[in-house]
DNA sequence: CTTGCTCCTCACGTTACGTGAAGGAATAAC
DNA sequence: GTTATTCCTTCACGTAACGTGAGGAGCAAG
């Protein structure tokens, strides 16, 4: 009745270890079998398997195993900050694949409403991304994507399409050569405002936050090249004259 | 004026990837340059660098270099269903590690009402967790944090000193041989309850968690050995006379 | 001719094992 | 007695994405 110790096989099997594990642990010295047979078989003794049970706890922990030895060779180390210290690790990966996540998000949300996803269309998308969370706040960020959230991908198309048709005008009034304060022109320039208006929510941050990206970025490269510098200009003094009047 | 191509030292500082990184893209077929001089220096020319670009956006969302790999090389690949891929793998991944981070705060909770941590502590810790995890649902765990969060270390230390009075004077009680009716024992029944109440927040869903990890784990486990089960079973009857009483 | 700079190609180290390979010992079946 | 099976052993390569030298070559300046 000596099942005063046991091999890796049945160890293994116990404890749902891999014997390659077990080997490996007898390896870097975290868990050496106390005994072996005279042909050099492992045999683990009671308070062998007690650490092995202890390692396992530890690893389900997040432990790294030259922590988990540390720890239990050295029992005066600082279990306490061990544990906090770990804590700080997890909430700072937790915040980075969070954020990750949110990217990822937004991209898949733009990459939606295209029709076929090439490498040039993800790669833009990401570009976007990179000066958007350069101009914009973590929370206007996310005051714009509930706002997207809520208007659903149907109507943005449709915004979409509406900027283009209003710049595309703008742009044939701009080659006919008429005067900004011409009344086709100040009619476009509402609308062009209730178009930013859509878009801002009426939020001044974000309405400072998009022109700043405008200032900085240059006009192409802020609207995706759907608008040039002259355009943008141009309508800048129609809108001019409208809020003169106003 | 032939700034046509550069080597690995420029693109390296212009990038801010490092020599080797780009000697390793190269090696794996990610990027590679696209001349040699005729001693084997690298020679980046505009394509390539484009193409690092490409690589550094994909690599900042996560994706593998293989993963990388494969949507360059093959530009009809669904780049749309990779994408959301990834994001269920993120979200998985948050998920795990905030049960994870959620294990370890409650256990350096615990751990911070000890006077000195030592692994046998932190292995208790850690089983009575285990053991919690497995008879309370996660909204129960939930409120059970809340309410430690409520009561603050002091309350907690406060109302586990008051277990163990409460226990030893029923132990003293019942080592009189005094009858679970008699007044002394109704009046610790009460206050037995009142702790259980307390505890419970009289929650009747943890009360019942809390009575099946008793039975099913046994008094001296679930009490973390501060209970023996005869003294259990004695305050019972004492408890049920209480009940019949009211 | 020596220094100094940039480049090259090995090649090992990292983490926690998985996955064979090659071989020894004991036991069961023939 | 031989074979097959099972259990054990050690050795050693592979994983992901590089970091970090080692040892050597080409080229300009002092």
């Amino acid at each position: 009745m000596e099942s005063i110790s046991i091999k890796v096989g049945e160890l293994a099997k116990k404890t749902g270890i891999s014997i390659r594990t077990l080997h490996y642990y007898d390896e870097i010295d975290l868990l050496k079998p106390s005994q072996r047979t005279e042909i050099g078989h492992r045999l683990y003794v009671k308070e062998d398997v007690v650490r092995l049970q202890q390692i396992i706890s530890f690893r389900q922990l997040g432990f790294s195993l030259e922590e988990i030895r540390d720890c239990l060779e050295d029992p005066n180390s600082n279990l306490s900050s061990t544990v906090k210290l770990h804590i700080s690790h997890l909430q700072e990966q937790i915040e980075l694949t969070r954020k990750l996540y949110n990217r990822l998000e937004a991209i898949a949300d733009t990459l939606n409403r295209e029709e076929d996803v090439s490498i040039q269309n993800l790669l833009e998308t990401i570009e976007v991304m990179t000066m958007f969370e350069k101009y914009y706040t973590q929370e206007q960020l996310e005051e714009l994507k509930q706002r997207r959230l809520q208007l659903g991908d149907e109507q943005i198309r449709q915004g979409e399409a509406a900027w283009k048709e209003l710049i595309e005008q703008v742009q044939s009034e701009m080659k006919k050569g008429s005067d900004p304060a011409s009344e086709t022109m100040q009619q476009l320039a509402k609308r062009w405002m209730k178009l930013i208006q859509a878009f801002t929510g009426g939020n001044p941050e974000i309405e400072k936050s998009l022109n700043t990206m405008y200032q900085q970025e240059g006009v192409a490269t802020a609207s995706q090249g759907t608008l040039d510098r002259e355009t943008f200009e141009y309508m800048g003094q129609a809108i001019t004259v409208l809020n003169n009047r106003k």
